[in-house]
This record gives C-alpha cells, structure tokens and sequence, in this order.
DNA sequence: TCTCTGGTTAGACAGACATCAAGACAGCCG
DNA sequence: CGGCTGTCTTGATGTCTGTCTAACCAGAGA
C-alpha cells in the first residue's frame, strides 16, 4: 500500500495554484487551515523533521528507508510509521523499486508552506 | 504572567541570524529539529493557524483578544490556551493595555520558518 | 519452493493534548 | 470601596500521538 489513497488532507495542496495568500497578509479561512493545519502538524515532530529534510536534500532527490533508519536511534516500524505520516500529509511521495523503498519530497507542496509563512521585508518593529 | 520566560522552545528562534539552511539544501541536525519542531507544532492546529494570522494581518500588527475570541465557537479559556501555546512557541507575544490583552505577531520566526521550508526553484522534477 | 532481508501493519501502553467548567486575577467605573 | 468586565489559570476528562514488540507482506536468491 505505497499508494495511499490521499486523504482529504491536501486536497488543495496539490494544486499548483497557491492555495492561500500569506498568513499576514489576509486572514486564512477556516476550510483552508483545515486543510493546511496537518501539513504543520507532519512538521512538527523533530524525527519528521529531520527525516524529511534528509529526503529533500538528499542526492537525487530521494532516499532509501534503508539509509533513513539508521540516522536515529529508532525502531523501523517507528520510522515508518513517520514517513507514513509524512506520506498522508502529503509532504513526500513513495515508490518500491525492487528490494527497497524511496522516499521523494514534494516541492510544490513544501513551497506553498513556505509561501503562507512568507512575511512582507519587515515593515517596522 | 504575559511575558512568560520563553521555554527553551525558542532559543535561536529569537536570533536575527538564520539558524538554518533550508530543509532541502542540508539535513537539519537533531538539535535544530528539536529548536524547529515546537513551532510547526503550534502551527499544526487550525485554531491557531487561524488566530496567528488574524494577529498577523489585523491592522496595525496586532490584536485583541475580545477580537479573537468571537470568531471562533470556543470557550474564552480554550483560545486562551490556544494563544499560550503560540506565545510559548514563540510566534506571538502579549501584551497588556489596560483593560485588554493584545497579541502581535513575531515576523522574524515566521520568516525563518519560511527560510527553512523554501525551495529552490524547482530544479528537475 | 524455502528462506532471508527490507519494510509495513496491528495491537498495546504511557504521555501529551484539546476542550470545558469553575475559580482567580487585573483593571475600570460607579 | 464594591461590583463589573475581560482574561488567564486550574483541574478534570476524553482523545490523540509516539513508541515499542510481534506478526505479516514483498522481492531476491538459492
């Protein structure tokens, strides 16, 4: 099941249109923070964390469960469970090739976080 | 108790300094994650992905708490946890005037926030 | 087919979290 | 001073989360 039938989540995060203008810049209504809401949550665990940011910036773009499971002091079923947290957030994609199984981030999805987040050059503190 | 001692959640959040590359240009070390974490959690509710950005876009920078608290069907007490834990994560500060409570948002932690999710432009999907 | 390795799922449990009702505190105004 | 209004804190309760062990599934090779 590496296809997880997406739920609900991030039905607006895959759109490539920005779902929301920045949080600052009008306030973000209710159906769209249900919505981008679990994506922070997926974020904010320091193992999801880390292990998504082992995946972004690793070469080509994916890493193997098998590199990922040794960075923490961790059992598998623990470390799969995050990444499938990741997955149903929607924040990486995965894919079986063969023996092993490669995780891939999604950069638009990452790249409307960031744009809701994103705060006008400091007005005036 | 408005200015609570901000828990070590925010250590270098407060730093003007970015304290971290982008997720997806280098692994974010364990003790960033754990700095990190706490503030995408805060921002995994949608309550308070709600009440952060009616603070960040209400005019004037900040708002009152007799302005949140309406727009929600939540007991004052349930916001007022809400806004404690975006405080103790750092987002928001409080400020007392008189008879009401105002809170303002931090644009210096969101900004690194967002730092830290961008991408760059989409290099070879 | 049997077996080994890699990864996920299922079940259980302790700790954390969201919510509310009730009480406490701070500042205003009569 | 005394009551009123606005906000926060405390305590209780039900739910969710992170972690583990044990069991299961999928490919690769012998």
């Amino acid at each position: 099941m590496l296809k997880q039938a997406s739920p609900l989540a991030l039905v607006e995060l895959d759109a490539d249109a920005p779902c929301c203008a920045p949080l600052a810049q009008r306030r973000v209504p209710a159906e769209a923070a249900a919505v981008l809401a679990p994506a922070f949550k997926a974020l904010g665990d320091p193992v999801r964390l880390r292990l998504l940011s082992m995946i972004a910036s690793a070469e080509g773009g994916e890493a193997c469960v098998c590199d990922l499971t040794p960075a923490f002091e961790l059992t598998g079923p623990t470390i799969s469970h995050h990444l499938k947290a990741l997955r149903e957030a929607g924040l990486v994609d995965a894919e079986r090739r063969g023996t092993w199984v490669y995780y891939r981030a999604r950069p638009a999805v990452l790249r409307q976080l960031a744009a809701l987040l994103t705060v006008e050059s400091t007005p005036a503190s």
